[in-house]
DNA sequence: ATTCAAGGCGCG
DNA sequence: AAAGCGCGCCTTGAAT
């Protein structure tokens, strides 16, 4: 609401970037220093593995799953994150984990396809549902061609695609009309979901997490629809975080079989672990975590990680 | 002084 | 009438 009014008057402009500028003075800034361990000089997370409905982990007091990232202001926080002398903070992170999931799943030719072949599968996207060659793609269809694929991944209505890339509703059912079209596997997958929802009373991912979903027959639709996208959503993210407990296990078994103390899992962020690793070691260490990562759960598609280091969390990614 | 809900917003 | 999944924390205002 104030972001639309923002584009075209000042004084709202100035209210979202003091709303910004106070979220990150009240919740990072001068929360986290108070809350630095007097033993350690560091602060130090509690992950909670039985909170969640995906199976994911959440991150609480302070909760450093939500450290800012998203612009420069925000990134001076992740910046106070540093390796101790003589070591380096090393990020891994899955690449698109979610999509490849869904190509899995969904075991949709053209997706499949495309994580065969390494495509930026937004531009990928983009290419099929605009109907341009690869490299005729622009920004902008790359822009929409992700909105896209994130709304499906959360069971997003045409409705509300239109609301993301602020276009008409019926532009956007154009959209996702033709993405179905070219991805009839992403389609039979969705209503199959829906329906063994319904069936079953439950979704569930690879490793047989169940998600129950008391409301997919509910008789209000606002609710039924809920539990619908809920139904679509979990198997996904689920599966996501299936696949990285179990690279965070097969990390912690590697490190244990060898005494391994030059390097240490400092933090998981979902689709993301990391690591403080002795500057010596970073190379071999860095491979040896791609590799256990990559491994940790055998798909149809590749799964890829993408390492970055640098003196603080920030440069690591 | 503490608890709760709502609005809002940080992240994947 | 609502409309995009999963979290946790801050502020505010009201209730206990």
């Amino acid at each position: 609401m104030l972001a639309e009014l923002a584009l075209d008057y000042p004084l709202p402009k100035v209210i979202l970037e003091h709303r910004g500028l106070s979220k990150l003075k009240s919740t990072y800034t001068d929360k986290l220093p108070q809350m630095i361990n007097p033993l350690s000089g560091r602060v130090h997370t509690s992950y909670h593995q039985a909170v969640t409905a995906t199976g994911r982990l959440s991150s609480t007091d302070p909760n450093l799953q939500n450290i800012p990232v998203r612009n420069d202001e925000g990134r001076r926080i992740r910046q106070a994150f540093i390796a101790a002398r003589g070591n380096r903070i090393v990020a891994a992170d899955y690449s698109q984990i979610e999509l490849r999931i869904m190509a899995h799943l969904s075991q949709d030719k053209g997706l499949l396809d495309a994580f065969a072949h390494g495509e930026d599968i937004h531009r990928a996207t983009a290419s099929e549902v605009f109907g341009v060659a690869l490299d005729k793609v622009s920004g902008e269809q790359r822009r929409s061609a992700k909105a896209i694929n994130f709304g499906l991944i959360y069971g997003m209505s045409a409705f509300g695609l239109s609301r993301q890339l602020n276009i008409s509703a019926g532009e956007a059912k154009k959209y996702m009309d033709l993405y179905f079209e070219r991805y009839p596997g992403v389609l039979r997958y969705m209503e199959n979901t829906r329906q063994q929802a319904a069936e079953k009373g439950y979704v569930e991912t690879l490793d047989g997490r169940r998600l129950w979903l008391p409301d997919i027959k509910s008789s209000n639709a606002m609710r039924r629809k809920a539990a619908e996208r809920a139904a679509i959503n979990a198997p996904m993210q689920g599966t996501a975080a299936d696949i990285i407990k179990r690279a965070m296990i097969a990390v912690d078994d590697w490190l244990e079989q060898q005494n391994n103390d030059a390097v240490k899992m400092i933090m998981q962020v979902h689709d993301e672990l990391v690591f403080e690793i002795n500057a010596d070691v970073i190379d071999s260490a860095s491979q040896q975590i791609r590799t256990l990562m990559e491994g940790s759960m055998q798909l149809d598609v590749p799964l890829l990680v993408e390492i970055g280091v640098g003196d603080n969390w920030d440069q690591a990614h």
